[in-house]
RNA sequence: GCCGGGAUGGCGAAAUUGGUAGACGCACGGGACUCAAAAUCCCGCGGUGGCGACACCAUGCGGGUUCGAUUCCCGCUCCCGGCACCA
């Protein structure tokens, strides 16, 4: 009891004011006069932080040094301290000087909390406050004086432990010194009174604080940096997620789409990942045997840039990052199975590339012809599109040019039919599906010859008869007016040594790089070439231009055109005013050579067409196929978009493409033995080409066949390639063989998700490679990803600046002052480190090029991993595209902390046997487990709640199992919640009821918050763990109703609500509806011309 | 340019098969508690009009189908993803 007789401030320094609730914790030794010892463990309730007040500082730099009753020597306390400010917004100015009031008990635990001291009052002198039970038969406190020395620098990181400490705000760097122990008469801190049984958990809560705290069996508040380390050790001692290879449960198999290991995780992986272990434990909740794992696109672009900008090899950065990266996953609590781990840069690895690719080159799947590249014609190399911007290299400013090079091929063309037929069967996203279908682009049409005219034929001397060209609108064909040949085509050759202006338009049509899109938005442009081939059917020649929009390589390089019905040739007919001969005639549309009209491109008659007017699309085609054929000039043939794979590239970080270049034999197989060929992983490029091709001792060798000498081809293989399998060795990450039998087991795979940015490329290549390996005899399977989940990317604002030399240097947000408008749009910036403005470039993903990334160690810092998860899953549904934001992170940490003090609440007070159903497991010796009552004699209220919990967990289970829609399962989970704590029952049923409705909860919300549900779990249930627990059963009783609410609308606006028997029939519903006042009002004594009534839903009158 | 997707309060979003537009949150405003604050709790929160009961308007824009449209159809605008060497 605080002695009336001793003013409020002799027991403090004078002018302490508090300046926010903190907690004070420790384990360490307390050295007088040193830093606080840093720890991780947090076991302390709020406490006070006391400190002078702001306007006393101001008034007075120095302070009386504050003296203290029966002060012992600091040196000699045997107290263990820690200390841990908790509050979100404790904010401690520079020249502060603040104060940590911590009472602590006799017994070496800290002890205690609370609101505020009644020695801080003014006025009267307070109602004695109730000691705490604890210390109820104390008759001094002790309490421990912190002096937070305050720092004269600004910075948000202070050298303190403090700053491991979620949301502190701290200006200024902090120094904790331990200052005194002090002995004070009776309790220092008061807590309430015991909350009594029928006050609603609500008001509890709104008392700021649990009513006991017992710090042996549950912790008081929600401390993640506590909790999660605890709880991923237990995992990791456990092997919690280390999958079997063989199980009497049905397996369950889902892989996140492995990231590249640029240095840091972001926000996109944090939600892919999150996602797939939300799934991970639900299906092990359902009693499956579930693998997750995980592993590393390793090889890549990012690691010579890196290595460039830094000096440092490839290798070494991209190892540095992986155990940076782990480090962070195992920090977020993902159920990774690590035995698995796989690392697409390591030899062990990659020789089953080589090994696979030699397997195709004999079965003729792989193949050497020349592609078009980019080439910097400054630096001497090839660049990849991403370094090509608006032109030009990124390094160098130079103006790109195309450049054809030798390169190995897959013949993925061959499986374009199997790869278009098998998409109908699988369990992915339409849109997926639909991109892909586009992509293969099959389809039917003609492909024929158009003869070179005589003087023609003379020139080219090729051996060829003429122009080969494919069509699809071969009912067109009496429309050709002229023929586009690609400028590298041979009669463009041909044409150009007699044609100077035409070869200075060749030259110029080489510049520029090989990406579609800048292809397809380019200015048309073309040249004649003075050379004419023949129409097949009238014999009238047609001259062939040079266009640059026509790529040698797809197809044949050359295309007919038939500017009446093709809007791209109208436009190029037009502007070199060429003929323009319409023969289609669509439903008698009008048709004007002045302006291309949407129509014109339609199917419909022929006209002006000789034989062939009348025909319809498909009567002409056939028609002109058929008479192509008699002449032996063409036929029908299905053509597709597709084109091959190209996997050969001239860099250094990939894996070695296993061929030997002798020559004598020509390109021979590396043998099998001597694989893998390993690429040495210390060289650093330096942007002029592939360091391999420099480094004799890797490319020299001997040739496998004749044993001349020979060179090996320091070309590396696309990327893709490494992620077209890695799922499989996932299986089998030691197998001696490419894969094994464990591979049989797991495969397919249940379940992929990665960002919908792969949906074309990364999953058509490893369908492709799926099949190829099904045709050696590898796997069974005819797909890899049975179902797949498409993630929506995470957005970020991008800013880049020009450099001197014309390349281009992107700039992080953080790195920038940015302006707003008013609407909050980003109108500029400017470099933080020249004050040199910066362009902003809109919004995209994000990614390590564009320094766009938002690191989550951030946030994990601060509010902890469960918070983080929690907090990407609950904003939006997985598929959706989002802007990055972090505005309400602290809303779903105060949600956790919410869900910690309800099951605390409800702890402090006892564990019940849960109402309902019985509980599966239950702790040893307790027979009377799980109760045995039912809905009968429950409070409306009660009934009420148990119907929405059991709803809710229907709604759970499908949101996270059918709809992946994880924000609606939150939602849901926390509507039912907020229904719990507004619960006026407090009766022992209701008891039973809480606890029901708190292990369910706990259960609904594990695979979200896997550490806080661990440690929630463990309370409501002690000696059984959560990761053993089945997902929560449905009691059908609870979810019978007898009467059900219905929308009453007129004229379709809804006009009231009508509660029906659950058995009424659409006639009661009827009579009952239009008896309704509110319908009366509305339908004022007209006769209802209709009545719709939706059974369970609504009842719509007509009038 | 072509292919796929998106647009709903100040913000993130919900409405699952055409059936109550804005669940659940964030932010904000008001209140309780406090000397004061933080924390916590309670109330309010699309717009317009009205003291109010309530009425009307409202899901990017313009049309249409329907008893009823955020949802289906047609035509636009803007944004995002992909376009074969970023991964």
């Amino acid at each position: 009891m605080p002695d009336p007789e001793v003013p409020a401030r002799s027991r403090f320094p004078p002018g302490f004011a508090k300046i926010s609730s903190a907690a004070l914790l420790t384990t360490g030794p307390l050295t007088a006069g040193g830093d606080a010892v840093p720890s991780p463990i947090l076991r302390v309730p709020a406490a006070m932080v006391r400190g002078p007040s702001k306007n006393e500082l101001i008034e007075s730099e120095s302070r009386p040094e504050p003296t203290f009753v029966n002060a012992p020597e600091p040196t000699k306390s045997p107290l263990n301290v820690v200390l841990a400010l908790l509050a979100p917004t404790v904010i401690v100015p520079p020249r502060w000087t603040s104060w940590l009031v911590l009472p602590v008990s006799e017994a070496n635990v800290l002890s205690l909390a609370s609101t505020r001291p009644p020695s801080i009052r003014r006025g009267p002198p307070p109602v004695p406050p109730r000691p705490c039970a604890s210390m109820r038969d104390r008759e001094r406190s002790t309490v421990a004086l912190f002096r937070i020395v305050p720092g004269t620098s600004a910075g948000p990181t202070p050298p303190s432990p403090i700053c491991n400490v979620p949301a502190l705000t701290v200006v200024g760097p902090l120094q904790i010194v331990a200052e005194s122990i002090v002995s004070l008469p009776g309790p220092v801190f008061t807590r309430p009174p015991p909350a009594p049984v029928n006050q609603s958990a609500r008001q509890i809560k709104g008392l700021g604080r649990p009513p006991c705290y017992n710090f042996r069996s549950m912790e008081s508040q929600y401390h993640p940096r506590a909790i999660e380390p605890q709880v991923q050790k237990r995992w990791a001692e456990t092997r919690a997620f280390v999958a079997p290879d063989a199980s009497p449960k049905p397996k369950y198999y889902c892989v996140s789409m492995l990231p590249y290991p640029s240095g840091k995780l972001h926000m996109g992986h944090v939600r892919n990942y999150t996602i797939n272990d939300a799934l991970y434990h639900f299906m092990r909740m359902k009693g499956f045997n579930v693998l997750m794992p995980m592993g590393w696109d390793a090889f890549g672009l990012p690691a010579e840039n890196a290595a460039m900008a830094n000096g440092v090899p490839p290798g070494q950065w991209t190892r540095d990052n992986i155990a940076y990266m782990k480090k962070q996953c195992q920090a977020m609590g993902w159920a990774i199975d690590w035995t698995r781990e796989v690392a697409t840069c390591s030899p062990a690895y990659y020789r089953w590339n080589q090994w696979f690719f030699l397997r195709l080159w004999e079965k003729g799947v792989i193949y050497k012809k020349t592609g078009v590249v980019n080439w910097d014609p400054a630096d001497m190399t090839v660049l990849a599109n991403e370094q090509v911007i608006d032109g030009r290299g990124w390094r160098t400013g130079a103006v790109v040019e195309k450049r054809e090079i030798p390169m190995w091929y897959m013949r993925i063309t061959q499986y374009a039919d199997e790869l278009l037929d098998s998409l109908d069967g699988l369990g992915w996203p339409e849109q997926v599906k639909q991109m892909q279908r586009n992509w293969i682009g099959r389809s039917e049409g003609v492909e024929f010859t158009l003869p070179y005219a005589p003087e023609t034929a003379k020139r080219m001397a090729d051996g060829k008869a003429g122009l080969k060209v494919f069509t699809t609108r071969a009912d067109t064909i009496m429309g050709i007016t002229f023929a586009a040949v690609a400028p590298e085509h041979p009669i463009a050759t041909e044409a150009a040594k007699d044609n100077a202006r035409l070869a200075v338009f060749i030259e110029e049509s080489r510049k520029g790089g090989v990406q579609e899109a800048d292809l397809a938005t380019m200015e048309k442009k073309g040249m004649p070439t003075g050379l004419f081939v023949l129409h097949p059917f009238t014999g009238d020649p047609v001259e062939v231009w040079v266009g640059n929009y026509v790529l040698m390589g797809y197809g044949e390089g050359a295309v007919m055109a038939v500017p009446g019905h093709d809007e791209r040739d109208f436009a190029f007919a037009q502007k070199y005013g060429l003929e323009i001969k319409p023969v289609i005639d669509v439903g008698g549309q009008p048709y004007s050579t002045g302006a291309w009209q949407p129509w014109y491109e339609q199917h419909g008659r022929n006209v002006n067409s000789g034989n062939y007017n009348g025909l319809e699309f498909q009567g002409a085609t056939d028609a002109v196929a058929a008479d192509l054929t008699a002449k032996g000039l063409g036929a029908k043939r299905i053509q597709f978009r597709l084109r091959d794979w190209g996997i050969s590239r001239q860099r250094y970080w990939g894996t070695p493409i296993p061929i030997v270049q002798c020559a004598k034999c020509g390109d021979v197989g590396v043998p099998d033995g001597e694989l893998p060929v390993v690429l040495p992983d210390n060289l650093v490029p330096d942007g002029s080409g592939s360091p391999l091709a420099k480094t004799p001792s890797f490319f020299e060798t001997r040739c496998p066949k004749c044993d001349g000498p020979a060179r090996r081809d320091t070309d590396t293989m696309d990327t893709f390639v490494d992620s077209s399998w890695y799922f499989l060795r996932y299986t089998c990450p030691d197998a001696p063989s490419m894969v094994d039998e464990r591979a049989q087991y797991w495969a397919p795979l249940d379940m992929y998700i990665g960002g919908i940015e792969h949906a074309i490329l990364h999953l058509l290549y490893a369908r492709f490679w799926t099949k190829a390996m099904r045709d050696l005899g590898l796997v069974k399977i005819d797909e890899p990803f049975s179902n797949l989940l498409t993630q929506g990317m995470v957005l970020n604002h991008i800013f880049s600046r020009r450099t001197d030399k014309g390349g281009i240097e992107y700039f992080a947000p953080e790195e920038l002052d940015i302006t707003s408008d008013e609407e909050g749009k980003v109108q500029g910036a400017t470099a933080k480190k020249d004050g040199k403005p910066v362009s902003y470039d809109g919004i995209g993903t994000m990614s390590k090029s564009k320094r766009n990334g938002v690191d989550p160690q951030d946030m994990i810092e601060r509010y902890g991993a469960d918070t983080a998860r929690f907090y990407v899953m609950q904003a939006s549904p997985p598929t959706d595209t989002v802007l990055w934001s972090d505005e309400s992170v602290e809303g779903s940490f105060k949600f956790l902390r919410r869900l910690w003090a309800m099951v605390h609440d409800h702890v402090s007070a006892g564990i019940v046997p849960r109402f309902g159903s019985p509980s599966p497991i239950g702790p040893p010796g307790s027979g009377t487990w799980g109760g045995e009552g039912r809905d009968e004699g429950l409070s409306k209220e009660l009934q009420d709640l148990r119907f929405k919990l059991h709803k809710t967990i229907e709604k759970v289970a499908d949101d996270y199992g059918r709809r992946m829609q994880f924000n609606t399962a939150i939602a849901a989970v926390r509507e039912m919640l907020n229904l719990y704590t507004d619960l006026k029952d407090h009766s022992p049923v209701a008891r039973q009821v809480a606890q029901e409705v708190l292990e369910d909860a706990v259960l609904l919300l594990s695979p979200i918050i896997p550490h806080a549900a661990t440690a929630l779990w463990a309370e409501l249930r002690p000696g059984t763990g959560l990761l053993e627990q089945p997902w929560p059963a449905v009691d059908a009783s609870a979810l019978v109703q007898d009467t059900i609410q219905l929308v009453v609308q007129v004229n379709g606006k809804l006009r009231g609500h009508l509660d029906v028997p659950a058995s009424a029939s659409k006639d009661q519903i009827e009579a009952m509806a239009l008896a309704n006042d509110d319908v009366q009002k509305f339908v004022n004594g007209q006769k209802p011309k209709k009545v719709v009534v939706v059974p369970g839903r609504l009842v719509n009158i007509v009038v």
